[in-house]
DNA sequence: GAGTGGTCTAGACCACTGT
DNA sequence: CAGTGGTCTAGACCACTCC
């Protein structure tokens, strides 16, 4: 198995320090040459480099290495700003839309929402490290909050709602699964369409029971490790 | 895009009940012909498939249509299989080795052994619906349990250390990614070296606060919901 | 023994990125 | 513009599974 020794090699450049995080490694037909091997079976190596976290993929701009992953516990962190500074990363949060939309079937069902119920939804990217990481998706139901459609684009949906309507996380419901990048995400992330992304989901219950704000977090797999205490 | 078109046309046989659950996929060459293209595009549908779930690969022996997930809360859920029972799967446990070891760095580190600690160490194969679905390892520190030595094989340590020990867990502390599977998952799962699986850890503390389990599950991605209430 | 997936070769053209 | 990855073709041989 030729790719399983190119693997390793290329690891080893990256374990030993040769390349350091987001460093571009070689363009592929530089290193199948340098490997004596056709790119497909290049390519075959470097997926298996990137299923294990080590290297990533920009689309049409080549193949990275990964930086170190961030430690997140979807049950108690509801903000991901929070999560970047305690782990001193630089980020960015930039807004792709803000907007009032009937809720979509799974976000009714899940914040149990009666038909035909409208939710602001806001869409942001973050981008961590100069590296576009994540989408993020947050529902929160109109009928809770009056006037809430009046909200920012850029505003922080978990910091707005607990100011102005003092409602604030007692629990969370989460589900964590990997899925294919949608095409908004794959555009968004510049990652090729379909590729794998950890899906964070977190349904955060008020003290009276109540789900009032579901946020899904669509991140690259290499730069996150849940981890629940 | 031509795989993606394969793709789509594939998940419809799926959704529509043409290819039902656990069925076998024909073979790559004739579903390479049926669609008029390489081989080598065929699979780059297929991979596309499997990273959504909705088919799965055994080495040598063909691709199947996958099952329903099973929800798995790792965060109370100690013993797997209550959660096969819960959700009345058909399931077997088969013990692939049981032994008295030094304890790896990195389950020292996590159980906060001192130094030439040894530790039990089971390693098991759990079959699902007639398909072989996780390697598991569970750790137990021999200090903390004296005789344990002598455990059998087959035993179930969560449930051993319950009765014999009165040791049952409090919290458990819980980590989950997304790993490529080892020489010896792959070979014991029938899949292919490398290939993805969701790695759930559980370090099961007692009401002394000391952890005194560690069980790590090794289960196809397509077979199990993360879900935490 | 026939058929399967696992791996590999040696090219090709395209759309896009970066300069 | 040159160079990159994205996609695709048309084969090949091997190790293994299943009958």
């Amino acid at each position: 198995m030729q790719y399983l020794m190119i693997k390793d090699a290329i690891e080893e450049q990256i374990e030993s320090g040769m390349l350091k995080s987001g460093h571009k490694l070689p363009s592929e037909r530089v290193l199948a040459e340098s490997f004596s091997t056709t790119r497909i079976t290049l390519r075959e190596a470097l997926n298996h480099l990137a299923l294990s976290g080590k290297v990533y993929k920009e689309e049409r701009r080549g193949w990275f290495v990964s930086t170190d992953t961030l430690s997140f516990n979807p049950v108690t962190d509801t903000d991901f700003a929070k999560v970047c500074q305690k782990q001193k990363w630089h980020y960015a949060v930039s807004s792709i839309s803000a907007q009032r939309v009937l809720a979509p079937k799974e976000i009714a069902e899940t914040l149990q929402l009666p038909p035909f119920s409208y939710v602001i939804m806001q869409t942001k990217l973050w981008t961590i490290e100069g590296r576009k990481a994540a989408v993020q998706y947050q529902y929160a139901p109109e009928k809770q909050f009056s006037n809430i459609a009046m909200i920012d684009e850029d505003a922080n949906l978990t910091e707005y709602l607990k100011v102005h309507y003092l409602c604030e996380s007692q629990k969370n419901r989460v589900k964590v699964e990997v899925a294919p990048a949608t095409e908004l995400e794959s555009s968004t992330l510049n990652i090729s369409s379909g590729s794998m992304l950890m899906s964070i989901t977190q349904t955060a219950i008020n003290n009276q029971n109540i789900s009032y704000l579901l946020q899904v977090l669509r991140i690259s797999h290499d730069l996150v490790t849940i981890e629940i205490e």
